[in-house]
RNA sequence: GCCGGGGUGGCCGAGCGGUCCAAGGCGACGGGCUCGAGACCCGUUACCCGAAAGGGUGCGUGGGUUCAAAUCCCACCCCCGGCGCCA
């Protein structure tokens, strides 16, 4: 049997209904698709066997003259004009029944909570936290709230929030000049935050690779066949840029051309996992963004980002899913940056993911836990998508997909603002943190411990 | 971008309108032989529908001609060589 998800169609249709339910999508999406994979397979087999008298027809002739070579030729060429027809109707259906497949979400799994953005819970703290006087309520409300407790160290003095620090404390961004020229959501980053965006990059790929993971870089725009088995329908319209005149799309993140390496191809599964670390630009519409944090460079139409994935077995995805997360946490951990993970509502799930955990470090001048990192399980929904068949060594055994995870290592402006409002002293002098120092040695005019203040800005 | 050559199953490679439901080889898998391994022998090794029998589809992709297309025509994509341009 194929897709887990069509074989939940066809065995167990509630199963897949509990799923849309529980994401709070419409549940007839998957009666559409069920009548019209019956219809298909109904449709298919009466073409089979009119195709099947044609071919006897038709190799019949090769033998035959005279009258009963003209007598055959009148057979065949009037099954033909009934095929014709039917094929018709055939391609049809087929269309649609792939629509219909193809919108369908992937399943929940059962330690997913049920509900809508709300229903979001961590479920593990990290770090002790500055948190502002004023924010101790909003901190509580977001840890103690949850049964959780967690240390804090209380200031009293409101750190500046990082788009201020970058434009106007710092003054080493320029997203009124980048405005201008190419729009909002882009940002111009001088000096020692280009350091620190270069360093990022480098410390995320020095750790994952020491793990045994493999470095990619990929390529950043994709055909259409190919983004569109990665990601859903949503995602496509709010983050994807098109190239004009051209198949090809910009890559969101380097998780697409990631997952894509393998397409049409089959994998043995003795040589899974296959753990791979891409580094690329990551370009994004944030098309259903509306006005949300226009300030700054937290959410921006272009980005750096480490970003990890695996290729693995069906049994194994599900630990997988547990180890990327951590690798996660290990990469904030050691920049210091005190974090939670929360478990994604199902309302919340894209469609490709059965679980999803994000990593949200807390902003202490915001006073908020905010998203960083986001990690996916996705099991076999793209590896269908983009035909990556599992083989099973033993016996040779096909029918099975690969299963897909993915998750942010560091994504370089957002862990940037991280760093510029929690490693802020009262003066604005903002401490570097000092596992990136290695990474910021060989360099002559890199900040080695600190990022100062400047009087105005450079370039 | 222009000119020429080419894209066939996991890989190599034959076929160039009907006997192709794609030869042959390699690899892989299953079995035999063996104390075991190798060699050797037999078999399996694309996808879809079907419980099965069986049938259908598949030769880069999409159209077209024909009763019939891997084979002929058109468009596009990709690879190789040459020329041009260029970080």
């Amino acid at each position: 049997m194929p897709w887990s998800i069509l074989e939940l169609l066809r065995s167990n249709p509630d199963a897949l209904r509990e799923a849309l339910r529980r994401r709070q999508i419409d549940v007839s999406f998957v009666d559409e698709a069920l009548s019209l994979d019956v219809y298909w397979r109904k449709l298919q087999a009466e073409i089979n066997e009119l195709r099947h008298q044609h071919n006897v027809i038709s190799s019949s002739i090769a033998k035959a003259s005279g009258e009963e070579k003209a007598r055959l030729l009148e057979e065949a060429k009037g099954l033909r004009q009934r095929l014709v027809e039917a094929e018709k109707e055939l391609e049809d259906v087929e269309r649609r029944r792939l629509q219909a497949l193809w919108r369908l979400p992937n399943i929940v799994l059962d330690d997913v909570p049920v509900g809508g953005e709300e229903a979001t819970v961590p479920i593990r703290f990290w770090g002790r936290p500055k948190v502002y006087k004023e924010f101790v309520e909003s901190f509580r409300a977001q840890t103690d709230r949850y049964g959780f407790k967690v240390d804090y160290d209380l200031i009293d003095w409101k750190p500046v929030g990082h788009a201020d620090m970058l434009e106007n404390v710092l003054r080493l961004g320029d997203t009124v000049k980048a405005g201008e020229v190419a729009g909002s959501r882009f940002y111009y980053l001088f000096e020692d935050l280009v350091w620190l965006d270069l360093a990022l990059l480098l410390y995320a790929v020095d750790r994952l690779t020491a793990k045994g993971y493999q470095l990619v870089l990929p390529p950043y725009m994709l055909r259409y066949a190919v983004i569109n088995g990665v990601i859903d329908l949503s995602t496509f319209q709010d983050a994807i840029y098109k190239v004009e005149g051209e198949d090809l799309y910009l890559i969101a993140t380097a998780e697409h051309p990631l997952a894509a390496l393998y397409y049409n191809e089959e994998i043995y599964d003795d040589e899974l996992p296959k753990k791979l670390v891409g580094i690329s630009p990551a370009f994004r519409k944030e098309a259903g963004a509306a006005n949300k944090d226009l300030k700054g460079i937290f959410r921006v139409h272009q980005f750096h980002k480490i970003e990890q994935f695996i290729f693995s077995r069906p049994e194994d995805s599900k630990q997988l899913h547990e180890d990327i997360i951590s690798n996660a946490e290990e990469l904030f951990q050691g920049l210091g940056l005190p974090y939670r993970i929360v478990n994604i509502a199902s309302g919340d799930l894209g469609a490709c993911a059965v679980k999803k955990y994000d990593l949200e470090v807390w902003m202490p001048a915001q006073g908020k836990y905010r998203e960083m990192v986001s990690a996916s399980n996705c099991t076999d929904w793209q590896a269908y998508r983009l035909n990556i068949r599992l083989v099973r060594r033993k016996g040779m055994e096909r029918g099975e997909y690969v299963h897909t995870l993915n998750s942010t290592g560091i994504a370089s402006t957002r862990t940037i603002t991280a760093i510029l409002e929690n490693f802020q002293e009262p003066d604005g002098t903002v401490v570097i943190p000092k596992v990136l120092r290695k990474y910021l040695e060989p360099f002559e005019r890199a900040p080695k411990d600190f990022i100062r203040p400047r009087p105005k800005r450079p370039a």
